[in-house]
DNA sequence: CTGTTAGCGCTTTCAT
DNA sequence: ATGAAAGCGCTAACAG
């Protein structure tokens, strides 16, 4: 009884075959006979053989292994383009380690760090909500391999991403409330150094301006932490006492927010109108009232590793670097 | 410009020190002097140098990495049971590799087995629905490293778990219902060859007979995919016309049937107590009606990590394999 | 179709 | 405190 794990110089030794020979049949090489391949893989099964791909991936420089960081796995949006991304890769032959960063830079450094030093072939990240340094970003790029952005935009360029268009949703999902006859639409907003938040307000903006609404910064809230923010939210609101439409940036505030006015006697959609964004499909469980911009999640990660794994394998000979910009959905209920 | 990545030996050869001293001064080893150590990492920096983790761990046979799989990551349970892994493992300097099984056996079998030629140093697992057969698992005990159960029990001796203790929290939750005056009970199962599911039940049943309250088959609704199960266990109340409480095995088909419930006019808890199961934090944003038997998740996650760490690093002289059992919580709300 | 040989980048005795 | 040399397990020329 050996202790160590069998390797193919035992299979080799075995049977009299040159490793190499058996490095070829593993493989599944056509430059091994049948006969032979047979043989050792008979033999493998018996020794209870397991390939040790560190020793493959070191040497062939590859570890068909793509990297993910997510902010967090834990909302709804990110798990599902984990989803897609991981059905894509699988198909292709991909692993797929996921890193968090908890919105935070550090951590995010560090996971990109990790990845690198352990040679990944390719990276697919939403960047936290702090970084606005992308040195380590363009050193992963430079070292290690392709990186395609997903959901958040960069301000980088020769670099993929897959986004949607913030603005044009926003301008969708105000009209919408326009078009329902409201006319004080508060903005459910966030860190205005984030762009994507800007452009979301942006949209809003526009669409009141195109529809001869006057613009009011007191109906524009700014959330911090977006997590129970909406419940703040609320109680602005009550105390503003006209408002009859929301334009919530994100679901979560939105949910959190309608909860509050239902509890104090509020009717949805009756005296307030409320569009979240997002597409967690929990949202229409929870919230049967609530009309959403729906964001594709899924197919975001499918698209994502789709491009990434082009690129990896150096496909992508036109549009090398493509910012795929996917369509989203307002998808209305109850009204 | 080199093509490729700086190595040790780049480092050596700039410096002419070799390259054993050099790695040892990576690696901040005693052995070596002060000068010569700020010298190569200055190199190291100068040259953008990246350890090759591959390499390191080919040589040294440990990854310092540990394997997770869960059922999937959507579920608000298992996120926070991941990042109470993380952050154990963060501290003790390990890195985790996530796999979700979806709930197929074959996806978790393949898991384990790219986690066995990745090299993890150990693996945690909740093992998915499908999953009776343990050959996988054992094989991986013997040729890759510790395992640790978490949530999900196994029917396994010499084998590490953190549970909870399903029959118990059952009992208390039913036994809430009882003592809120509730005489007909339904109780929201899952499949039975779950062990999971079957102490629960019969949690249930005990609490309604140690109170004298009879067993009634029909009471009892047996979940498939427990995803929108809650929509289709609503209907069937209406149907019966006079339940007073419900006692769901999860708390997601509690949610559908209380959306459902509250559609059709009945108001909860004044003409159905509700209990469910979980610890989703957003449960009490979704269902301020809804009390839940709290489960551990963050906790379970720091605990099954540490208890891993500390068989993979042979710490655990004495508890080899402890099966450790984790309380629940009864949250009551609104009542 | 199979064997020989060298080497991926790192760590680790064993010398000095 | 540093150097020399071997080798982790695998793959990829190159020969034959």
């Amino acid at each position: 009884m050996k202790n160590s794990k069998p390797t193919i110089h035992d299979i080799s030794k075995a049977l009299n075959i040159n490793s190499s020979t058996v490095s070829r049949a593993l493989n599944n090489s056509p430059r091994v006979s049948k006969k032979t391949k047979d043989l050792i893989l008979k033999k493998a099964k018996e020794l209870g053989y397991q390939k040790n791909t560190l020793a493959s991936n070191l040497r062939t420089n590859k570890t068909n292994t793509i990297g993910i960081i997510v902010p967090r796995i834990s909302r709804n949006f990110f798990s599902s383009v984990i989803s897609g991304i991981e059905e894509r890769a699988y198909i292709a032959g991909y692993n797929v380690v996921i890193g968090q960063s908890f919105e935070s830079f550090e951590r995010e450094q560090k996971l990109v760090s990790t990845f690198l030093s352990n040679r990944v072939d390719g990276l697919l990240i939403s960047i936290s909500m702090e970084t606005t340094d992308y040195d380590h970003l363009e050193n992963f790029k430079n070292n290690g391999g392709p990186i395609v952005f997903y959901d958040r935009p960069v301000p980088l360029k020769n670099f993929a991403s897959i986004t949607i268009n913030d603005f044009e949703a926003s301008f969708v999902a105000t009209q919408h409330l326009i078009s329902k006859g409201c006319k004080n639409i508060v903005h459910f907003s966030g860190i205005q150094k984030i762009a994507l938040y800007k452009n979301r307000k942006e949209g809003y903006i526009a669409a009141l301006k195109k529809h001869n609404i006057p613009v009011n910064e007191d109906y524009i809230f700014e959330a911090k932490l977006s997590e129970n923010d909406g419940v703040e939210f609320a109680k602005k609101i009550l105390k503003l006492g006209n408002i009859d439409g929301i334009y919530a940036s994100n679901d979560t505030s939105a949910i959190g927010a309608m909860q509050y006015l239902k509890a104090n006697g509020i009717r949805i959609p009756e005296d307030i109108s409320v569009v979240g964004f997002n597409n967690d499909p929990i949202s229409a469980v929870i919230e049967p009232n609530l009309t959403t911009i729906n964001q594709p999640d899924f197919e975001m990660g499918t698209i994502a590793c789709s491009q990434l794994i082009d690129l990896i394998e150096k496909k992508d000979v036109n549009g090398q670097h493509q910012s795929k910009v996917l369509p989203t959905e307002l998808i209305v209920r109850n009204s």
